[in-house]
DNA sequence: AATGAATGAGAGTTCATTCAT
DNA sequence: CATGAATGAACTCTCATTCAT
């Protein structure tokens, strides 16, 4: 058994191809690319995928499941509004570090389908940042801090979001690092003090 | 003598392409798209430009020029730290909402550039974003809230740069709103109550 | 042994794609389409044929020699020239009804062939052509009607092969009416009175 | 003024293309068939036509204006139903011979087209063959031989349009001397006697 | 200054066919 | 006997760009 079932073989297709349109960008890499990248034919491709976009959907539809699973998950351990909004933080800042191409695809090419597959796409993004809205909304009404919420959880994604255009998982700061700053940059904003390492034993 | 000269045809090429790129994204654009956008024949086209990606760096070299301008300008008037910040993300977020076009090209194409444009570019965008990181750093400096400043830099132009994905000037809430939210969140963030309408005042 | 043996399943895939070779034609069709068409797999079909091309030409095949065969034996019954030529007409047209498929890829994919399949399917059809004028010929001597008697055998093949055009064998004239017909117009013309049914029964 | 303007050199290409369709057939003639055969680039031919299915459709169209158009009025000068049946006969067969390719491809690429643009031909199909079968219609009146008219039109498009088969414009037989033998063929048969020499020349 | 015409290179996709199992 | 997987070759069409006028 050594030829790898079909659905084993996609994966490793949508793996590879991540990779590529995260480096190259959605446009620009050619199915000649893939096919090249995969080692595969570019006949051979079309046997997994009925075409380009379709890649694109798949690596942004899996992607965005999968956040949205985990963060469901994370945030429902949480026991207060402030403690699931960290870990939604949390969860968003390490899913992304470890899963950087996919989410880097999904960042970048959020326009790049069209039709019914970005439609399917923008309903989950409507979900997830449904999400994040309920979280900084819990949180302002805890602290009375009455904004309109949907800035607050946009602006959090930005903050997130963006970081494929500068961070390196495998660089000094490691993701978890990374996520309990933005934690407390957007919590707290940048003029409060860094909390006492302390603090978390207590 | 009812034809424009030169340079003022150049910059309503400018404008429409980078309206057209903002729409459609840089590779998806064709020349042809561009001719019919201008109105002028495609070969007329290249009387102005050497060709497609000049055009990008046109775009994007004017706007980086300006906003760098813009921002100096900006925060020369600062009284301290905190203010000079203040300043910088006020105008920025202005600046976006004035030139949405160039600064969504400018944010989401910015490696559609190849070669020595691209070099040059990156030059700028370094002087621009060391000019926050060394107001980042100050503000952090004079609250004694020590932490690595260029995560919050990076923190701050991805919480403002991802508007382009959501916000929308003409809406409800006014780009001077925006900025001050911002400002606010980024500062003392989401847990700090909301500032009292007497102290715009005041 | 519920498996059919291999000619059976050859006379299924040979009907069945002269259905799908005469709906789409035969350059349109593609071995998926033949695949989906018979419910086998891609591979499976090359079990019984080499390829493509030879599907065509085993349905042109077969279906001359029948049509030969047919007209061959329909004719040994004629006691005149004129219902000899009647008889040829009659047995082809009720024969193209009942293959209307494969005579329709017999009458429109007559230069899909190449090289020696179609030589070989040249051969058949010359062979059939001049047993009609064969025919043509001796009712045109019987009435002292010279003409060049290709011209004739051509003209009725035309007005015959036509149909698959317009015709519907399972519409309001039956086949025997439309051969009726044509064998009356080519023979008298249009001019000619419509026969009176008393005539078929004395 | 060396270069030909647009409509000559798609009147050109259109002329070229019919050639190439009559010959190999609309689906394997490729387009760089006919960027060989014009002498022009793959990508300069698209210049011209938006398509291969439109050059098909292009041909088809001109070519049923001309025939409907010149049947009209080769019709019109008539002086009884069976003139004006004869004339129409005449000049179909004449245009036929004069424009081999077209009219072939317009006969055997029938079903070559899709979507509107077969409804268009089809449309045109239909008020050429109405033409007819008005003529047919009226002769059988005259001559008090009431048959389904329809049939008798079709036998007759099948028999002149069946000569790209076989016919060879520049043979023995001319045109003229063809159209008069199916003319005398629908009419009266193949039984009637050949028409006196002596009323050619009277 | 401006353009219609033209093109080389390459894009995504399809196809008939093969082969290991 | 049957098939999923795979592929080389080729297809239609598009693109950024050039050039004669």
């Amino acid at each position: 058994m050594t030829s790898a079932p079909f659905d084993e073989r996609l994966e490793q297709i949508l793996a590879t191809t991540a990779k590529v349109f995260a480096a190259k960008g959605f446009h620009p890499t050619t199915m000649r690319d893939l096919s090249r990248a995969t080692g595969m034919s570019l006949a051979g491709l079309y046997h997994y995928i009925p075409g380009k976009e379709e890649l694109l959907y798949l690596i942004q539809e899996r992607c965005f499941q999968r956040v949205i699973a985990g963060a469901a998950s994370a945030v429902s351990l949480g026991t207060s509004a402030d403690d699931r909004l960290e870990r939604f933080i949390r969860h968003h800042v390490a899913f992304f570090a470890r899963h950087m191409s996919e989410m880097k695809v999904l960042s970048h090419e959020a326009n790049s389908l069209t039709g019914k597959r970005l439609a399917d796409i923008n309903a989950l993004k409507r979900r997830y940042f449904e999400m994040l809205r309920g979280l900084t909304s819990d949180v302002e009404s805890d602290h009375a801090a009455h904004h309109d919420p949907h800035v607050a959880a946009y602006a959090l994604f930005g903050m997130m979001n963006w970081i494929y255009n500068w961070y390196n998982p495998a660089g000094p700061l490691p993701p978890e690092a990374l996520a309990e700053r933005f934690a407390q940059l957007f919590m707290f904003g940048l003029t409060s003090p860094a909390p006492s390492t302390a603090s978390h034993g207590g």
